[in-house]
DNA sequence: GAATTTTATGTTAGCGCTGAGATCGTGGGT
DNA sequence: ACCCACGATCTCAGCGCTAACATAAAATTC
């Protein structure tokens, strides 16, 4: 192993091919795991690499060959735990490939998300990975009409445009409903958070809505926070919801982390939680699992949703013609606080 | 807009330049925003780009200019909030400039490092970003030889190879000491988990000791978990040392998630925290503030430290003589637990 | 108004790699 | 001995773009 020489005169495909006393194109070859080559030529070749320190020049690659190796990446935003979470899973399944993952972050904001879809585009991934249906229109457009392959994850309450991984989030708030009827709780409120960011908030809470409408009841009340969730919020807006509602029997959050907030109040305000207040969220979250009554919530695996994401798209190389939906499903976590 | 083509007959600058009636170079010189234009020109082109639905090919790009408009990023993990919130602070410099994040996770392991930084290197990244200073001999040779811009970041306990963007966790470690010490507290312990993938808790867990033994004293006993750091671990582990020392009156944690499990120790078992028992985190996290009580930490800014990073990588393309350390700063958060 | 600079554009030669063929032995099959 | 298939290699033309230089027209200078 030689040093590593400047970036501008990196060794190349020639200074291997010399070295070897075999032509560029075998090289590449050998480097690429394609073709039949001789052993003997195969160490020679592997040898010269070595002794120069050749990283192959994946943009000419790529350029000559127009496939990129890159899976591009677009996220809302990574303080929310589950995206974290997703990319791991993304990185996981890819860990075993060739490709990378090219991340962007759109901030939730719609006219970044178009900005950053171009510069992903631009170095013409072989897939794009984003979290949710929603679009703008001209990022739609872009997604639908190019040839590559797109996994919209998180979330398969919508139609695809190639492939959806997720869970729905409708069906989930729909059993937190049931779940939450089933244990003989009536007087029910909501804790949520900002749903224009989340749009996956809103539609558990329209599940669980449908689940108690259908048990000849409905929400009593509601909190909903302006920005997005957190435990400090989860704690502020119980305590409004209370102040409004001091008899509920059962409040369910947008998430686990207001959830979390949620135990706390009612720690600082000495209700008991369950007997007299259950508590109900969702995510799964360690945190919650680490209370001194585990939270009852509802798990979804983000890190499998990420993984399958992305086994999925690498299965075929063109979009197919029927749509996938793959649906990672969730597990309702009994717990201790409903 | 139009219809994008599929991805092999995607439109290149020499349809936009046929278009427009002018030449590639023009094409080229309006979309990088190089050299003198004139206003018709200009404006015919991007009508011709807007058309077309044109995304320059930044492969051919980084190929022709030998610059890739790339930064790698390379993280242990992602499982760990703090990086997530460091990668926030990367993307958002980097956000305001035609620069992208490839990011590589190492998943803790030596020989992966090896070979995702080779990986990352095969897309001529202009700059690199590394949690930390444990590199292989092979991947410091990497980044220590080659011309690019390298930026450890998390920690400045260490020789940088160019730029060290963080703090001083040794000192970090040291203050918490001082301020124990400083309410009175005499029986320390401390809870902390795996240091093999966390040099960084070790170096905080020395300053630690070291500011007891500066006061003539030093830690009364210790639980060292054999995993990586959460709220249920830190649970478990202040239960076994309490079974070992009843009387602690202080316990250090190696961070806020192992505290925050502490704290639903403390919870659980009927301990009066503060009174009978301090506690005291590491990070800053919002749960910790959170907590009926927030828990007594130590803030250390994640975000701002990859923003800084990227920041002073950018500054200059060439890596400047002298090695660069910015102390991004911590700041001792008294809370109500310690 | 000729000389000089400036502005706006075109021309050309690669960047480092890969794909498609071309080439050249070698070993069967008949 | 002849033909063919096959393995192992080479040759060469680009992929889409940019740097460097060349050119032509317009603006400035003296």
């Amino acid at each position: 192993m030689r040093e590593i020489m400047t970036q501008s005169s990196m060794p190349t495909l020639v200074h291997v091919a010399r070295l070897a006393g075999v032509s560029e194109n075998t090289v590449s070859r050998v480097v690429r795991n394609k073709g039949s080559i001789a052993d003997i030529t195969r160490e020679r070749v592997l040898a010269a690499i070595q002794t120069l320190g050749y990283v192959p020049n994946r943009a000419a690659g790529s350029l000559a060959s127009s496939g990129s190796f890159l899976v591009g990446v677009l996220l809302p935003s990574l303080s929310n735990v589950v995206f974290p979470e997703l990319l791991e899973g993304i990185h996981a399944a890819l860990r075993q490939t060739s490709y990378q993952a090219l991340v962007g972050v759109t901030d939730y904001n719609e006219e970044q998300e178009e900005q950053i879809l171009s510069s992903l585009l631009a170095w013409r991934p072989v897939a794009i990975i984003t979290a949710g249906f929603d679009h703008t229109a001209k990022t739609r457009l872009m997604l639908d009409s190019s040839a590559l392959r797109v996994a919209e994850v998180m979330d398969i309450d919508g139609e695809p445009i190639d492939v959806a991984v997720g869970l729905s989030h409708r069906m989930a708030g729909y059993d937190t409903g049931r779940f939450l009827i089933g244990r003989g709780y009536r007087r029910i409120g909501y804790v949520g958070h900002d749903w224009t960011t989340d749009r996956r908030a809103r539609h558990r809470y329209e599940g669980l809505r449908q689940a108690l409408a259908e048990a000849g009841t409905s929400l009593v009340d509601e909190a909903l926070a302006a920005g997005p969730s957190s435990a400090t919020t989860g704690r502020e807006m119980l305590g409004s919801l209370l102040r409004r509602q001091p008899n509920l029997d059962a409040v369910a959050f947008s998430n686990d982390d207001m959830a979390t907030g949620g135990f706390f109040h009612c720690l600082s305000a000495g209700i008991a939680v369950r007997e007299r207040l259950a508590l109900f969220g969702f995510n799964g979250l360690e945190i919650g699992q680490a209370l001194p009554l585990p939270l009852s919530t509802v798990r979804s695996n983000r890190f499998v949703i990420g993984k399958t994401a992305v086994e999925r798209l690498l299965e075929h190389r063109v979009r197919p013609e029927d749509r996938i939906v793959v649906d990672t499903g969730y597990e309702i976590v009994e717990g201790a606080t409903a």
